[in-house]
RNA sequence: GGGCGGAUAGCUCAGCCGGGAGAGCGCUGCCCUUACAAGGCAGAGGUCACAGGUUCGAUCCCUGUUCCGCCUACCA
């Protein structure tokens, strides 16, 4: 059976696939509640649906799988729970995208069939990623794979609201929120990207009411929204314009006249002209001043952010402005309404002016800020426990430098907005009366099917739709349209996916869970919101270590995008350069604090490490004998002890590295052990050993090679699961062992290994010898002093 | 505007508690030495961004400057 003929070269794709329907089959990948050892879980950061394998996703769930596969050797009952996210508005535009290229569309399908739609889409075409997964050697139980739209995790998620609701935490209001004019729903705070963007600062005067000969002149970057002033503030301080705080100005190409209010808050006098103008529905600021002072707020934008002729009426535009600009997208009503101030002489100045613009994080689009009836987690009652869980270690960020960056974002929260007007998602478990509430349910403007349920509105709130109205008696309702966010159910994540509100065996063995491993840019979206949720509602962390990886970008630091073009595919580079290469160059590059940029020639240097690993192999396995070898034990040679001193010390070295999250470390300790020292030197000291073959020299040298190489594919095994396993299987260890690497104990270091005297006498003469020929002669020399290394079975690293 | 991180060999980066300047790739020279040329051996290559300070001694600690990156923020 042995020596096996190997290739010259290793061939991952040979090897992957194999191995990875063996483990499957064997089952070894799921965790029991049963199993004996100390529970290690993690939660998978669900990708999205629509999904497909990216760098990003590559780092993220090789590292997992390096902590699983290295704790579950360890004996520790390993749960890797993995599943994907319904991701609302990504999933739902996907659909969509199909449907207008069919010449139809959501409106013409309807809500129910839509969904109906893209449960379809996803049971044909979502989740590929999972499969891609499976190549990157990810050990997930996937027997347990969840789906955040599962009928458990809708349970979850009604159970949240409810409760929260119940307990005044989520409330339903009209605010100003984020609005998507492409999505066409709204936003959370953090679901806006900003770029700073090169505008316009605009001067324009407005006439004093009593007195138009005299002019206030305000400054705006949005000239366009100043037909839905309400008010003009100054500084209360401001000698300029003391006394004119309480008269009126006449806001131009309008038949209104507005007040001038004295706001300290709102206005910096140093900025602009020391006045300011207050729209009260378009702008953030202004929406909280207008509280301040009981201004109206006119709403002059419809929902594509196109100035809207109704509100402007209201408004009282004038006429010929309202036919110049009704139904034009704000861009384009800018330049017109510059126009006519211009031409009436009330544009003073017009100067560059740097500032951030908001996008949509999905659609890229600009985002206005809009007035409706949202829904809103009251969120401070939630974010002080979060806090302190992070302040008092019970959550610990890896890198801690991070923690400051948390600490600061959650003492500064604000509400957040859950309500989403998009289809696909958790739909708000509310419900209204039509023949109480009908005054506050008003259809929908474009005279479609749909509604608009004002924010008078009182909602039923329940778990399952109501019966009767408690306040008529009466059974016809209609159900809130909206759906929660999408990171509203993410939340939920590490205990809905281990059963809850049921106590299930699952959910009282794996949580909380133990690590989290995340990227930095969902620090917020999602960790914080997770901590939150699961104080909330569990009284426990939702997990212990948050290791926080760097981002992947490109050989030119840019971050990777389809758009640049210059995605490096984790698929390709897998199919090239094998999947433990790729494993192995991402976990060397995960240092903490730095961004990672990926270059194919790592990639390629790894492919190479693992080739040298196989080449070793080959060699060992060339040299063994055919029969069993049963030479009496016997005291390692100089050379014996060197190595296994050396090799001790790269598997303290490791375990202490994953033990701090220091991927980088563990790799490199790796990479410095097995090359330059086993294989440049151990592996040539011992060639003059082996050379009569039926020596007893040989025969204890064949049997020391075997057992070394055997703990180093143990200690390499969660780097580089498919070749380790692959060599190992071809080792004559079958006797011994069971029949998977990946079961079998993780080394841990042995003081009867180490031997600083060894170490430093080889120090001294590979200082003189410059080439390992002559190094040979003086090395192997006959052993020193005893060493038990073979022993019995007790003795060897098994036990935990 | 606030905060964080980075600047070390041609390139990508590592350097934990202050004392040796390192790795991979690339480059030069010699080797198909019976595991591996995707390899071996030998080598060249650095004012550790800049300026001060602390110290017997600074890549490392402190202060400031410059340049990059990121996060965050309502200055109209």
């Amino acid at each position: 059976m042995i020596p096996r003929q190997l290739e010259k070269t290793y061939d991952p794709k040979q090897v992957e696939e194999r191995w990875y329907r063996f483990w499957t089959e064997r089952g070894y990948f799921h965790a029991s509640v049963d199993h004996p050892g100390e529970p290690y879980s993690i939660v998978i950061p669900p990708p999205n649906v629509t999904g497909s394998l990216h760098i990003g996703h590559a780092l993220n769930n090789s590292l997992q799988d390096m902590l699983i596969r290295w704790r579950r050797m360890q004996g520790r009952n390993a749960l890797w729970m993995p599943g994907m996210d319904h991701a609302g508005i990504a999933t739902q535009n996907v659909v969509e995208r199909q449907l207008i290229a069919e010449g139809s569309s959501r409106e013409a399908l309807g809500r129910e069939a839509f969904i109906a739609r893209i449960w379809e889409w996803k049971a044909k075409s979502g989740g590929t990623i999972l499969q891609q997964l499976k190549r990157l050697g990810a050990s997930c139980d996937w027997d347990r794979l969840r789906f955040t739209m599962d009928e458990g995790l809708s349970k979850a998620v009604r159970e949240v609201f409810v409760r929260l609701y119940e307990e005044g935490l989520i409330y339903r209001g009209e605010r100003l929120i984020n609005w998507c004019p492409f999505c066409l729903t709204a936003l959370s705070d953090i679901e806006v990207e900003h770029e700073e963007t090169k505008g316009k600062l605009y001067h324009i005067k407005y006439p004093l009411a009593d007195d138009p000969s005299r002019f206030l002149t305000v400054a705006t970057t949005r000239p366009e929204t100043m037909l839905g002033d309400t008010a003009v503030a100054v500084h209360p301080d401001d000698p300029r314009y003391r006394d004119l705080i309480g008269r009126n100005v006449r806001l131009p190409l309008t038949s209104r006249e507005i007040p001038i209010v004295g706001d300290p808050i709102l206005v910096d006098r140093e900025f602009g002209t020391g006045a300011v103008k207050i729209t009260p529905a378009h702008d953030f600021n202004d929406f909280e001043a207008g509280e301040r002072h009981h201004l109206p707020r006119l709403k002059i934008l419809d929902p594509h952010a196109r100035l809207d002729p109704t509100g402007l009426q209201t408004a009282a535009v004038e006429q010929p402005i309202i036919d110049e600009v009704q139904l034009l997208p704000v861009a384009m009503a800018r330049p017109k309404i510059e126009h006519a101030l211009q031409s009436r002489g009330l544009l003073v100045a017009v100067e560059d002016h740097k500032m951030a613009v908001g996008k949509c994080y999905r659609s890229k689009t600009v985002v206005e800020p809009y007035l409706s009836p949202q829904w809103f987690v009251k969120i401070q009652p939630l974010a002080d426990p979060a806090i302190r869980a992070v302040e008092d270690g019970r959550v610990r960020l890896i890198p801690e430098g991070w923690t400051n960056n948390y600490l600061g974002w959650m003492r500064e929260i604000k509400d957040w907005c859950i309500s989403r007007q998009i289809w696909w998602g958790h739909q708000i478990p509310a419900w209204y009366c039509r023949s109480c509430q009908s005054e506050a349910i008003l259809p929908a403007a474009d005279g479609s099917k749909s509604f608009t349920i004002t924010s008078a509105a009182k909602p039923i709130v329940s778990r399952t739709a109501p019966t009767h109205c408690p306040d008529c008696g009466t059974h016809d309702f209609i159900r809130d349209p909206d759906v929660l966010d999408t990171w509203f159910s993410s939340a939920l994540w590490p205990f809905s996916t281990l059963g809850w509100p049921d106590q299930t065996p699952e959910y009282k063995t794996f949580y909380p869970t133990s690590t989290l491993v995340t990227g930095l840019d969902i620090l917020f979206f999602w960790v914080a919101r997770m901590i939150m949720m699961g104080l909330k509602f569990t009284g426990d962390v939702p997990f212990r270590d948050v290791y926080i990886h760097a981002l992947v970008r490109d050989a030119e630091g840019q971050k990777m995008s389809k758009s640049k073009g210059n995605v490096i595919d984790p698929l390709s580079v897998m199919d090239q350069y094998g999947t433990d290469a790729l494993r192995f160059t991402l976990a060397s590059m995960a240092s903490p604090g730095r961004d990672i940029k990926l270059t194919e020639e790592r990639i390629e240097g790894y492919r190479n490490f693992a080739n040298k690993i196989w080449n070793a192999a080959r060699f060992i396995l060339m040299n063994l004998e055919d029969s069993h070898e049963n030479a009496p034990p016997q005291e390692p040679a100089f050379a014996d002890r060197w190595m296994l001193s050396r090799l001790n010390r790269a598997i303290s070295e490791v375990n202490a590295a994953l033990q701090r999250y220091r991927f980088d470390q563990a790799a490199e300790a790796l990479y410095q052990f097995i090359w330059h020292e086993y294989c440049d030197w151990y592996l040539e000291l011992i060639k003059p050993a082996l050379q009569d073959r039926q020596s007893l020299t040989a025969s204890h040298t064949r049997r020391m090679l075997v057992e070394s190489f055997e703990t180093i594919l143990r200690l390499l095994h969660p780097f580089m699961p498919f070749l380790s396993e692959e060599i190992w299987q071809a080792l004559p260890l079958k006797t011994r062992f069971e029949d998977s690497l990946m079961i079998q104990p993780y080394p841990r270091s042995r003081p009867e290994w180490e031997d600083k005297e060894i170490e430093a006498a080889f120090d001294i003469l590979t200082r003189f010898t410059t080439t390992v020929r002559a190094g040979r002669s003086l090395l192997n020399y006959p052993p020193g002093k005893q060493l038990s290394l073979y022993g019995d079975s007790k003795n060897r690293d098994t036990s935990e």
